[in-house]
DNA sequence: AGCACGCCGACT
DNA sequence: GTCGGCGTGCTC
């Protein structure tokens, strides 16, 4: 399209409301606008001034009084076409709105924030307005008495300062010309940083009589030129010269201002990795099921096909090193490489091989980066500086150019999918953008999803197979020993059994490091007066409280709540309050009391929240300095510790018996993980999981690492009830603070549901209304809809036609519904 | 989401 | 008559 053509551009915002809209391009734009760059434009009642993404270009448009956009923010384009196309099939499949994806793949702090802020004008007789004020409109005066304090505010402020419905009051003070609203746009939080690299700016024979004459009364200038005479060609930033100097940039100036010295002014990327060193690392001599793997891999990356394998690998059998390799490859031939990890297992571990093997070429993205890192990596991704991009969740939308391969490690995680709108799958995401950008996906595990494993046998997926450990490490012995025998004929009232005592006395005698796994944090699980069986739970959720010993307090897992223990039973008076059941810091101190002459730590939520700390109890552990290392799910994936030949997994019932659909895949899944922890390096690794539960096939299976016998039953299961994989869930979750309202906006959605099911999707199953296993959280009641089908496109169906024209009755008594498309729960 | 408009009970 | 609480509806 010629420029002079582009008369209209259509624009998304980061809105619930699905758009585009139609603007007015100014001429003076015309030549500069492409799409998927940002603009501002000028958005709704008050023309607020909003930040927005071009999509299209219309060569006509129906809307008579269109808007003029007002600037545009990028002078490239910010999203690539590849990436429009993306976000707005997430948009379609996750029950989103363009708009709000588009924001949420854009690293925070970068956007133009547009404010409405009020003013208080000038009132002649102020005290006077105000007393009468505060008799007839109370809410009025008290606005305009803060305002007058303050002077100015933005609406946003005023809503939490005074109360939140403030509108119609400010409407009628500016009606009454007591105040002004404007808008008012505020700069990105982030901003690129410069600095400069000091340059001699005379030859070294001048610098060094310079030297000779300032040496014993300006020595730290002295010191500085000494120092850029020996660094020779290096370029040496300014700050970094000072601090070798130990001096400040002041000394520099003075340089530059004898003429000494030049700057060159540079922009500077803050780099997560900065300071850290890494050795270099050389491609590892492959097994022959890791080279067969490596080589099918590489036949498609070279052939740049659209492919998707499943690389399903034990435990310990060098997953890591094919994608390294692959990667290698992949850079030969000039494209680029996401490798997704869940947030959990980011540890430095991950982050070191990769950087390692390929230096300067990778950056991390995730949750602990600063905004202004995020942002610096990111502009590194999207000039070329960095080709390999390893990162959480997010990562998937880094803006890599020419990408070839995408890795999805430990693809079963459920920490993939994202719990707030957009409700994506990083995964799903990650198949998507390689078929959009013709890229290879790998998807890596020892216990493969459900999902990924069927579509796997159906040749949806290739499966690749790495059945061995690497360096012909064994696979750990696991044994599993009933707990009710070690209660009811051993009279072993101990949370440990014989078997994993003297498994534990056998390993510090031998000098080798232990593993103790439970998923659960805290003392005890519940607190239970033995007299009258009450029962200490949230007074926000539908919970019980958990003892800490730490604190002495009962804490609660979903909201944080916090009490004392209380010295008498709150109900019946009586002075058996007791607490039962087990957490890590219960096995921590019972773990003390058996073995007080071993080194113990713990790794769980509540002590790794200050920074670092889950760095250095690794370290420890590492070192040696630690022999026994408890912790929660933390501990169960992706650590690589040689030195491991007992992991004891103190319950493996905690997941069993919660009542969600996967409960079964889960319990499997962080059996086997923990598992494959212990025996990784030369001597071979032994496991003991106590449970009540021996004859579940979820922990038979996970005794003899087997998947392919885990998967045979549980897809049998899920053919049965019809789960997924061979249908679809979209979860409706209603959420609001009076029981009876959410009671009632479920019914009124429920039977509007089913009112269209019935006449359009006959073979689309609806479960419920019904309240959620968890039914109040944080002081909200919940209950749960549930649509099943196999085919994700009816339920899309329905859901568009049911929410097309929502009555009131739902959102009233402020009910929030939140879609859910493929939950990793019902919970 | 964020904002304005309009309806209606409560209070001057 | 206003005021302000609350539901309704729109945003190019």
């Amino acid at each position: 399209m010629q420029d002079d053509e582009k008369k209209y551009a259509n624009i998304v915002f980061p809105i619930p409301v699905e758009g585009p809209f139609s603007y007015l391009l100014p001429e003076q734009l015309r030549s500069k606008a492409q799409i998927g760059m940002r603009v501002l434009a000028p958005f709704g009642k008050g023309d607020n001034e909003t930040e927005g993404v071009i999509v299209g270009f219309p060569e006509d448009t129906e809307y008579k009084e269109l808007k003029e956009i007002i600037d545009i923010l990028d002078d490239d384009p910010f999203f690539s076409e590849d990436m429009l196309k993306l976000t707005k099939w997430i948009a379609e499949y996750y029950f989103s709105t363009w708009g709000e994806v588009l924001k949420s793949a854009t690293p925070v702090g970068i956007n133009v924030i547009s404010k409405r802020i009020v003013k208080i004008n000038e009132i002649p007789d102020r005290d006077k307005v105000l007393a009468d004020l505060s008799k007839t409109a109370p809410l009025q005066a008290q606005i305009l008495t803060t305002l007058a304090w303050e002077g100015e505010m933005s609406i946003q402020k005023l809503k939490t300062r005074v109360i939140s419905h403030v509108y119609s009051a400010l409407s009628a003070l500016e009606n009454k010309g007591l105040i002004s609203i404007s808008s008012q746009v505020s700069q990105p939080i982030v901003k690129p940083v410069t600095d400069y690299i000091v340059h001699l700016a005379k030859p070294v024979s001048e610098i060094n009589s310079e030297i000779e004459k300032i040496k014993t009364k300006l020595s730290k200038q002295a010191e500085v030129l000494e120092i850029l005479i020996s660094k020779g060609e290096e370029r040496l930033l300014r700050t970094n010269l000072a601090k070798l100097a130990e001096t400040t940039t002041a000394t520099i100036k003075n340089l530059v201002q004898k003429g000494l010295v030049s700057l060159e002014e540079v922009e500077i990327f803050r780099d997560p990795l900065e300071g850290e060193m890494f050795p270099d690392s050389k491609n590892l001599d492959l097994n022959p099921d890791q080279a067969t793997a490596l080589n099918e891999i590489t036949k498609s990356i070279e052939k740049g096909t659209y492919d998707i394998f499943l690389l399903y690998g034990v435990t310990a059998s060098g997953k890591t090193e094919v994608y390294m390799q692959a990667i290698g490859k992949m850079l030969e031939m000039g494209k680029s490489a996401i490798v997704l990890v869940p947030e959990i297992a980011l540890t430095p571990q991950t982050v070191f091989r990769f950087a390692s093997r390929f230096g300067k070429r990778v950056t991390v993205l995730h949750s602990k980066l600063t905004p202004g890192e995020r942002y610096d990596q990111w502009r590194r991704i999207r000039s070329g500086d960095a080709d390999i991009v390893v990162g959480a969740r997010s990562a998937i939308f880094a803006p890599l150019k020419n990408l070839g391969l995408v890795v999805i490690d430990e693809e079963h995680e459920t920490s993939y999918k994202q719990d707030e709108s957009p409700r994506y799958h990083a995964r799903d995401v990650a198949i998507k953008r390689a078929e959009i950008a013709n890229a290879v996906v790998v998807l890596g595990t020892a216990t493969p999803s459900l999902e990924s494993f069927y579509k796997a046998n159906r040749k949806e997926y290739r499966l690749l197979t790495l059945p061995e450990r690497v360096d012909n490490a064994k696979m750990p012995l696991v044994e599993v020993v009933d707990m009710r025998i070690e209660l009811m004929q051993k009279k072993n009232r101990s949370i440990f059994s014989k078997s994993l005592q003297e498994a534990i006395e056998d390993r510090l005698a031998r000098e080798e490091q232990i593993i103790l796994f439970l998923n659960r944090r805290g003392f005890s699980t519940f607190i239970l007066c033995r007299e009258c069986g009450y029962v200490a739970k949230c007074k926000n959720c539908d919970i019980s409280l958990t003892y800490h010993s730490s604190g002495d307090a009962m804490v609660c897992h979903h909201c944080n709540f916090k009490e004392p223990l209380p010295a008498l039973c709150p109900s019946c008076k009586g002075n058996y309050i007791r607490h039962f059941g087990i957490g890590t810091q219960r096995v921590e101190e019972e773990t003390r009391k058996l073995f007080p002459e071993a080194s113990i730590d713990r790794m769980d939520v509540d002590t790794t929240t200050r920074k670092g700390a889950y760095k250095r109890i690794l370290e420890a552990f590492k070192e040696r300095e630690v022999d026994i290392l408890i912790g929660t799910q933390m501990i169960a994936k992706g650590l690589d510790f040689p030195n491991v030949t007992l992991v004891g997994v103190i319950s493996a019932d905690t997941a069993l018996n919660l009542p969600d659909f996967r409960a079964g895949e889960r319990t499997f899944n962080l059996l086997t993980q923990v598992a494959g922890r212990s025996g990784r390096g030369q001597v071979s690794g032994e496991v003991v999981i106590q449970t009540y539960n021996p004859q579940h096939f979820s922990i038979l299976s996970a005794q003899d690492q087997d998947y392919r016998s885990f998967y045979r039953q549980e897809i049998i299961n899920r053919e049965m009830l019809l789960y997924p994989p061979f249908t679809h869930f979209a979860r409706i979750i209603l959420r609001g603070l009076s029981e009876e309202a959410t009671i009632k906006a479920s019914d009124v959605l429920g039977s509007i549901l089913r009112s269209y099911q019935e006449a359009n999707f006959p073979e689309l199953e609806i479960l419920g209304p019904a309240p959620a296993p968890l039914a109040r959280i944080k002081n909200f009641y919940r209950w749960n809809i549930l649509l099943k089908s196999a085919d994700p496109e009816h339920i899309k169906g329905l859901i568009k036609m049911a929410f097309a024209k929502l009555p009131s009755q739902i959102t009233k008594g402020d009910v929030a519904v939140a879609i859910d498309m493929d939950p990793m729960s019902v919970l």
